[in-house]
DNA sequence: AGCACGCCGACT
DNA sequence: GTCGGCGTGCTC
């Protein structure tokens, strides 16, 4: 008889377990998914160790009930990440590891796809960009390892990484070729495809679990020499990873929002090292976090201050909202005119979809409230419908106050839809087109496809939001308007000014980055916003070091970590008892000790979603005491107890804190 | 997290 | 009598 480790993706403390099997009559499991009993009921785990030895401790062991796999789906890599992960993390080593690799449940089986692409010519690269790619090497000679290609849009980066990739592959290595999000960079896999033709397979969330697998399998052979891929993609089994490379580094979509809540940054930086394999990181807006770690020299700044080419900034113009009728103002109206009048493409902006983010009685001043969670409903006119962006719920639009009864209900708060409305009343000939969740709902190919239509010509304006605000090149478009820059500015979050300022950069970078007469039009009432005036005078560095300076006083992060432990319950007695006896729990470790403040327990802000109510714990760690709260929250998951009908979520690095 | 076991109330 | 409510405890 030998003994299996078997990891299994249950949230207990300990998820390995040993199970037994006769090596004579299947063949062997390690690295491969197996299917066990666990405690009455089939479960898929990951054999991580086999041995010989029967272990200690006296318990009946069962044994696996069939081997899945004919060949390894793990590394010894994979599951050293999964341990550091857990660690990390807090979650079971079983549940990291089951994000790594498709579990169980066989599906279709079609294959990836491999496309053949039109050949698209190599560019010549820039001064700046030559200069950068010798700085790297000559600190690559140094023996650095953690890089940031800090450069405007338009700059180029995307060029700096496929030669530094192509060099790896020359060399015989494997490449990680991080992006946010995938659906928005058909650009830049169109790019690579072409560049390295078969070789090359992209990560999306599209993919069944047998499409995964079977990449899985190639990666790991060493049949693939790049991957492409949003956060799940560093999970990779790479056989031989030489060079990672994250895009947009500042992305929130880089941290998992499900446990285990991991960050792609953060993994990427444990995979860099257990493979001495540098890291590259770049964006035009660096998180907080990196910026801090580049002045202090820990990451190599590789600095694109130039666009290439033809492309030149843009003129960036800030519209005070306050006291102006309609959304669109009068200069936005007339740009939007001049722009439509010479054929040139016009990009509108707002983060929010539906018509109206509110529906108010006129009477008692009660919004229209989600029965299941304590936001208030967005109007869609599409439909008449009221919808919870925050649970899906859907109802229909009511006609009287739920609360008072009354008719007198009016809208308040701006929309996509509204503004659609408005557009199609101001310019009644233009090829107005609007994306956003709701239009791109379901249908993956309605974004590409419109995106391809505003990049021919066939659309004049294109409405969208956030969506649109991302990576995306459109040669066409003169004129970019952020329609109310305000919902960005008065998030309830300490990151409100730094996710405005990368977001406006972001947005502002869509025009421009072929020609020189790129106009933006900002429209907010806080004109004097410290992200507003950094954006309208192109002061970035300015931004950061007095931002970076409130962070430093008020002892929050890049100057700290953060760990928020949220409790949720159906019943309100049972999460507000339970966050308050966690608190109580992590009182006796954390009181006495420096560097480590913990806020007391509170309801979140959205105190119900989906019926369940909502409470948190927050800790803030000096970096110094940071491993030290590491050591406490695993004397938390080991030793305490939660009640049954509560759940408790452990958040390190959380960047949101709802 | 599930799932079994077990100990109480209200039903054919 | 026994069906089923959910509190409690365990999972190789």
């Amino acid at each position: 008889m030998k003994y299996a480790l078997v990891t299994l993706s249950v949230p207990l403390y300990n998820s390995t377990f040993t199970y037994s099997y006769d090596e004579s009559a299947i063949p062997s499991p390690l690295y491969r998914r197996v299917q066990v009993d666990f405690n009455h009921r089939k479960m898929t785990g990951f054999v991580i160790a086999i041995s010989d030895e029967k272990p200690e401790g006296g318990y009946d062991v069962k044994g696996i009930l069939k081997v899945i796999d004919k060949e390894d789906v793990i590394n010894d890599e994979l599951i050293r990440l999964s341990r550091d992960m857990s660690y990390l993390y807090k979650n079971s080593m079983g549940q990291c590891l089951s994000l790594m690799v498709p579990s169980a449940k066989r599906d279709s089986d079609s294959s990836p796809f491999f496309e053949e692409n039109d050949f698209i010519p190599i560019e010549h690269l820039s001064a700046d960009q030559e200069r950068v790619i010798r700085e790297y090497h000559e600190w690559r000679k140094k023996g650095r390892s953690l890089f940031y290609l800090y450069g405007v849009t338009g700059s180029g980066k995307s060029e700096v990484y496929l030669r530094l990739a192509e060099e790896t592959i020359r060399d015989g290595g494997q490449v990680l070729y991080m992006v946010p999000e995938i659906t928005l960079s058909e650009q830049l896999s169109k790019n690579v495809k072409a560049r390295f033709n078969s070789r090359v397979q992209i990560m999306h969330s599209a993919l069944t679990p047998s499409q995964r697998l079977k990449i899985a399998r190639l990666v790991k052979s060493g049949d693939v020499d790049i991957v492409i891929g949003a956060r799940s993609a560093v999970f990779a089994p790479f056989k031989n990873l030489k060079l990672i490379i994250m895009d947009e580094e500042h992305e929130t979509s880089y941290k998992a929002s499900n446990a285990p809540r991991y960050h792609a940054r953060q993994l990427a930086q444990l995979r860099s090292k257990y493979n001495e394999a540098p890291l590259i990181m770049g964006s035009a807006t660096p998180s907080f976090e990196c910026f801090k770690l580049m002045k202090e020299g820990r990451i190599v700044t590789l600095s694109l201050p130039r666009r290439i080419g033809k492309g030149a900034f843009p003129d960036i113009r800030i519209v005070n909202t306050l006291g102006q009728k309609g959304n669109i103002s009068q200069i936005l109206q007339t740009e939007i005119k001049a722009a439509l009048e010479k054929k040139n493409g016009v990009i509108l902006f707002l983060n929010r979809r539906g018509y109206s983010s509110s529906v108010l009685c006129n009477s008692c001043g009660e919004a229209v409230r989600c029965p299941n969670c304590s936001i208030s409903l967005t109007y869609h006119k599409k439909g008449k419908v009221l919808k919870c962006h925050t649970c899906g719920y859907v109802m229909p639009l009511v006609k009287t106050c739920p609360s008072c009864h009354s008719h007198d209900l009016i809208t308040s708060g701006l929309g996509t839809e509204m503004i659609e409305e408005e557009l199609r009343t101001l310019y009644p000939f233009a090829r107005i087109k609007r994306l956003d969740g709701d239009t791109a709902e379901n249908d993956k190919g309605y974004i590409s496809e419109t995106l391809g239509q505003f990049e021919r010509g066939d659309i004049d304006i294109l409405l969208g939001t956030q969506m649109i605000a991302k990576g995306l090149n459109f040669p066409k478009a003169t004129l970019v308007g952020v329609v109310n820059a305000d919902q960005s500015i008065f998030l309830p979050d300490f990151r409100a000014n730094e996710r405005t300022f990368a977001l406006l950069q972001q947005v502002s970078g869509r025009v421009g980055r072929y020609r020189d007469d790129g106009r933006v039009i900002i429209q907010t009432s806080q004109v004097d916003n410290p992200a507003i005036r950094a954006v309208e005078l192109n002061e970035p560095e300015e931004f950061y070091r007095r931002e970076m300076e409130v962070r430093r006083k008020i002892g929050y992060p890049p100057y700290s970590r953060l760990i928020n432990i949220r409790i949720r319950s159906r019943k309100e007695d049972k999460a507000r008892a339970e966050a308050e006896a966690v608190e109580a729990f992590l009182s006796e470790y954390f009181d006495e000790r420096e560097g480590i403040e913990m806020y007391p327990a509170t309801s979140s802000l959205i105190e119900i979603i989906n019926n369940y109510y909502r409470y948190h714990v927050l800790i803030i760690a000096k970096d110094e005491s940071f491993s030290f709260a590491l050591k406490v929250l695993e004397v938390l998951r080991a030793s305490y107890k939660v009640d049954h009908d509560v759940q408790l979520e452990i958040d390190t690095d959380p960047i949101d804190m709802f």
